[in-house]
DNA sequence: TGTCTTTGTGTCAATTATACACTTTGCGAA
DNA sequence: TTCGCAAAGTGTATAATTGACACAAAGACA
């Protein structure tokens, strides 16, 4: 870690975050807008910023997210650093970069994080140089600002291996919901259907769900049982080493 | 990604590799020694360095590996980034860049790989500022320099999950290999027993390996049939998504 | 020819995955 | 009031997979 030599450099150090949220339906993604600057129309990108000095690459996340969409209290876990020399040489983004920023040539590394939220709980607020901040669906997410869209492709992989690993995903859905809710999310996120009756019985099974004395009202249709998270059950699974989740 | 003020750092970027090869036996890392200095005594570390200004991060973490072991085209694949503001700063460390490094108190950030390889065909020459590179057992390793012992730590839970979910493997056997050989590596990555008959059963249904017209030969007890890898049944079987080796 | 060592093999029970369709509930419109 | 609508909720049968378990076969060597 000590040679020196002339091909060496200090790059600039960045996070994205890639925030996924659920509106009991669809997946989405928290964005904010880049500015419009001459001849180059305003962009959707990723929360992200540079790190600061005496930050570890967590809290940097935590703040940088904070500061753009004002969203805080978020676990945020690592998707990978993204290094490559020409992530920021797209034409528009050079142009972009060249008229915000003081040394639009510096090489920026980013190390990206994804999290998962209900997004009812978070109502984004842009800040900084975020011009708007809102949640997009994934399935109509465009072109994306420098590398950004393979970044989210990578954090929604990741999430995927997740949720079919542990059942996560308890964080996006509001202190009560259903089991069709609950459902919804899982489909939404692997993006293929599951079968109802085996979802819900595998479900009741893990006993990570606990049913509440209370229903839906005013639905036109059946009303449904509310059910919530049993962290309890939860945490002794993991504790067990449950590592398949099994969708 | 463009604000600025008094908190933002260039820190530097280095990648370490942690390389893990197997003996036929158990599960060992490739570890160079770091020379001693005034005070302090030598120490393990990973092979890692600084990255340059034209390359993308996998290409540095090619370089570095071979400038300091002699291994080449071994696929590397990211474990995480490292980028804690302490995480050079205990005493033997910081005694040790002090006395080799222009700018020992410069933060570096560290991207972290890791790879498999069968550890025959790789003989590493140590080089650089390496002064010996060795394949230490995974479990016999003490302490390292840095937070290399937290790296490692973190690139075996990755390669765990990863032969729990696909068969990677093939690349640390030789062309030829024996379905025991093959259990062992298996047993040593997951650091548990698996029934030899299941396993035999499961990787032969898979199809991912074939039978030669080859047998052992010269050892004392009954020759065991040699196998070789079957790489387009593999391909097929990942192309259908398949994710779920099962192990 | 006997002993030693590792290879190689089959079955059964338990668990898990998958496929599949109808009844129930409550609302609101006619 | 009753009818239609829309989503909730429920059970079973079959196939596939997992996990546990013990002994015979092959070849080397003494």
């Amino acid at each position: 870690m000590q040679s020196k030599n002339k091909h060496e450099i200090n790059p600039r150090i960045s996070t994205d975050c890639v925030i996924f949220g659920f509106d009991f339906n669809q997946l989405r993604v928290l964005l904010i807008e880049r500015s419009a600057v001459e001849n180059v129309p305003s962009m959707m990108a990723l929360p992200g910023d540079l790190i600061y000095e005496e930050e570890n690459l967590d809290m940097a996340a935590s703040r940088v997210l904070k500061e753009l969409t004002g969203l805080e209290e978020i676990y945020l876990e690592q998707v990978a650093a993204f290094g490559d020399p020409n992530r920021l040489s797209k034409k528009n983004d050079q142009l972009w970069l060249k008229s915000v920023r003081q040394d639009p040539d510096a090489r920026v590394i980013t190390i990206a994080y994804y999290s998962l939220v209900n997004l009812d709980n978070y109502a984004p607020q842009a800040s900084s140089f975020a011009k708007a901040a809102s949640w997009i669906l994934v399935d109509e997410i465009k072109e994306l600002a420098f590398d950004h869209a393979e970044i989210v492709s990578a954090a929604l992989k990741k999430l995927k291996d997740k949720i079919i690993s542990q059942p996560i995903g308890f964080n996006l859905l509001p202190e009560k919901f259903t089991l069709s809710q609950l459902h919804r999310l899982y489909e939404s996120i692997l993006g293929r259907d599951l079968d109802k009756r085996n979802f819900r019985r595998k479900m009741l099974k893990l006993k990570l769900v606990e049913s509440l004395d209370e229903k839906q009202e005013g639905v036109p249709h059946k009303p449904s049982q509310y059910f919530k998270f049993n962290e309890e059950n939860y945490n002794k699974l993991i504790e067990n080493g449950y590592d398949n989740f099994g969708f």
